[in-house]
DNA sequence: AATGAATGAGGCTTCATTCAT
DNA sequence: TATGAATGAAGCCTCATTCAT
C-alpha cells in the first residue's frame, strides 16, 4: 500500500470508531462511514473485505495501546502498593476502553460478528488478563497477596468489574477518574468485609 | 385481552427471548418471531405497536423475577455470613440473568433501543443495586462490613462484576455454579490483598 | 398459495420472459421485472428465492408446451412421410422456441446459471430428443429410415440444426414458416449429396 | 504501438478469451482480465476504449483462423468425396471454434453487445457460409450435389448444425473427433431417409 | 382477532472507468 | 505508457410494517 492508501485506511478506521460510539454498530451505515472518512463508498472495499472486517480492524487498532499498557505491570511486583499498581493499570484500561467498548459491545450483542479464528488471538483483553494474573502471582510470592487467591480467577474478576462498570452508564463518561472505579478496585484488594476469623497479619 | 390474546402475547414474548439468546438481537426478525410463536406475522402487530415494543415487553417480563430475587436480602443482615448471603443472592441473579442479559446487551449496544421515558423506571436492575446497598449498610451497622465502605458504590461494584462475568464467555454457561463466581464474590468480601496497615480484628 | 399469490407468480414469470427476450438476461433488472409485472420489487422474493430461481421457473414454464409438442411424434411412425412428420414437429418447436431461446441462451452463456441438479431433469429438450429418436427408430423398423442411421445421434443432429438456425439471426423472426427451415429438414432427411454407391431402393 | 504495447495487447486479448471460456462472459471482470494478463487495471484502457472493445478484439482475433480454414474448400470441388471434404472442413471449424464460441454466445445472449456497425462486417462466420456455399455450388455443377439443393441454404443448415452441436454440451469437449459430428455431417450429405420416389443413381 | 401477501425504503456490495502519480 | 487507488452509479436483496381478506 502507498502512503495515500494507508492514510485512507486510517481515516476509515477512525470514522468507524467514532460512528460506532455515536450511533451503535447496528446503525452505522457504510455510507456514513465513507462520508465521515471523506471517501467514496466503494473505497471502503479496497481496504476491507466487508463492513465486518472494517469493524474488526477498528477493534484491533484500538486494542493495541490497551494491551501495551498492561505489559509492564508484572514487573512492578513488590514496588509501591498492590492497590496503587492495580488502580493505575485499571485507570489506564478504563480510559482506553472508552473507544473500544462500543465496538466490543456490538460484538457481544451480535453473534454474527464473532471474530474469525485467525484474529481471535489479538482480540481485546487477551493480554491484560494474563498480565494481571502474572502480576498477582508475583505479589503472592512476595506475600503481598493472599495465598488462597487464585491469580487467574482474580484477574478475570477484576477485569469483569471494570467491564461492568464501563458498560453501565451509572455515572458520566469519566470512569477512569471516578471515585467509583477507585472504590471498586479498593474493595477488590481489601474487601468490604470485616472477617475476625481471618487475622490478616504482616507480609 | 381475551384468554387467547394473552396466550399469544406470552408466546410472542417467549419466542423473542429465546431468539435473542440464540441468534442475538441484531439477527432476530419479526418473521422468525412469528414462526417461533406459531402465529402469522401480522398478528405480532395486534399485540405490540412495533418490534421495539415487543422487545421491551420481553425485557420487563424477564426483569420481574430478578428484581424479586433481591428483595429479601436486606432482612438477612446479621444472619449467616456476609459472604454467604451475598453469594446466595449473586448466584440467584446469575441464574435468572441468563434470559435477560442478551436483551439488555442489545439495549446497551444499540442507542436506537434506548428505552422510552415511560418505561425507563422499571428497567433492569433497578431493584438489586438498591437492595444490596441496603443490606451492606445494615451489615455495616452491625460491624460486619468495614466502616470505610460506601454501600452504594460497593453494591454497584459487585453487580458490575457479576455483569462482566456473565457477559464475557470466559467459561461455560453455568456461571451460577462456577468457581469463578464464588471466588469473585469472595474477593469482593475479603479482598485479595494482605494489608498490614489494617489489622482487621474487631467486629 | 392463494389465487392472488398464483396470479402474481404468473405475472412475474411472464414479465421475466418478455424482458429477457427484449434486453437479454444480463440486462434484466429485478426492478424492471417488478415494474413490468406491476408489483413491488420485494414481492418478487415472496415467490422466488432469488433472481436466478425466477429465471428457472420461467424456463420451465415455457418448456412445458415444447415437451408436449413432440410427445405424439413416435406414434406417427408409418403415417404420412418422414419428412412431413419431422417438419411438422420441427416447425412447432421453432415456434415455441421463440420464447425459450433467449432464456436458454443466457443459461449457456453464463455458467453461473447452471441449473441446480433437482431441476435439471425437467430442463428444455429433455423430452424432444428422446421422442424424435424413438420416432426415427420406429421408422427404421418400417424401412423408411436408413438402417445405418443411429436414431439418437440423428435426433441430436436435427435439434442441433434447429437450435443453430434459431440462434443465428440469419432471417427475421419467422423461422417456423421459413424456407430455410423446411430446406434444412429436407437436407436432413434426403441429404444434399448424390451418392451413386448407395442405391436407395424401395421401402 | 511499441513492441511492448503489442505484447500487452495480445496478452489482454488472450486473457479475455481464456476467462470467457472458463467463467462465461457475464463473470469476466476487468480486474480479472488485468490480473490474468499481468498488467494493472488502468493499462487495459490504454489499449482498448472499454471492456466491450476488448471483447470485440478478442472475437475478431479468434475469428481470423476460422475464416481462413474454409478458404480453400471451394477449390476442392470434384476431388475426393463431398462427404469427406465437408467433414474435413467441419472438423477443422469445430476445433477452432472452441475459443470463439463462448465469445459469440455472449454476443448473442446480450443485446447490449451488438457489434458496432463499423465492425459488423468482419464478424464471425462471414467467410465460412460463403465458402461452403461456393463449394456446394461447384459440386452441384459437377453433379455430385443434388440439383434441387440451394447451396446457400444448405451451407447455413450445415453450419447451424455445427453451431448447435458445439453449443450444447451433449458429449464431452472433443466434438471435432466425435462420432456425433461425423454422423451429423453424414446425415447432411446422405440424409437419414430412404426416399423411394427418388432413385439416386446417376451422377 | 388472525392471516399472509404485498409493500418499498434502504442497506451492502460490485465493478467499469477515471486520474493523479 | 503504466500503475492502482479512488470513484460512484446501480444492482440484488432484506425486512419491518401495512392491509385486504
Amino acid at each position: 500500500m502507498t502512503i495515500r492508501g494507508d492514510t485512507t485506511r486510517k481515516r476509515l478506521i477512525d470514522a468507524t470508531t467514532a460512528l460506532v460510539r455515536e450511533v451503535g454498530y447496528a446503525n452505522v451505515r457504510t455510507r456514513s462511514i465513507a462520508v465521515a472518512a471523506g471517501v467514496a463508498e466503494g473505497t471502503l472495499y479496497r481496504h476491507f473485505a466487508d463492513k465486518r472486517s472494517l469493524f474488526y480492524a477498528a477493534v484491533l487498532d484500538r486494542n493495541a495501546p490497551i494491551v501495551a499498557a498492561t505489559e509492564t505491570l508484572p514487573s512492578l511486583a513488590g514496588q509501591g502498593t498492590v492497590l496503587g499498581n492495580l488502580l493505575e493499570v485499571i485507570r489506564n484500561l478504563a480510559q482506553l476502553q472508552q473507544d473500544l467498548l462500543p465496538l466490543e459491545q456490538a460484538m457481544i450483542a451480535d453473534p454474527t460478528l464473532a471474530p474469525p479464528l485467525g484474529e481471535r488471538a489479538q482480540m481485546p483483553l487477551e493480554g491484560p488478563p494474563n498480565d494481571i494474573a502474572l502480576y498477582l502471582a508475583a505479589e503472592q510470592n512476595l506475600g503481598r497477596v493472599r495465598a488462597e487467591c487464585d491469580p487467574t480467577l482474580a484477574a478475570i474478576s477484576l477485569l469483569a468489574m471494570l467491564f461492568g462498570l464501563a458498560v453501565h452508564p451509572v455515572l458520566g463518561n469519566d470512569l477512569a477518574e471516578s471515585e467509583l472505579l477507585s472504590a471498586s478496585v479498593s474493595y477488590f484488594v481489601d474487601g468490604v468485609g470485616v472477617s475476625p476469623a481471618q487475622p490478616k497479619l504482616t507480609a
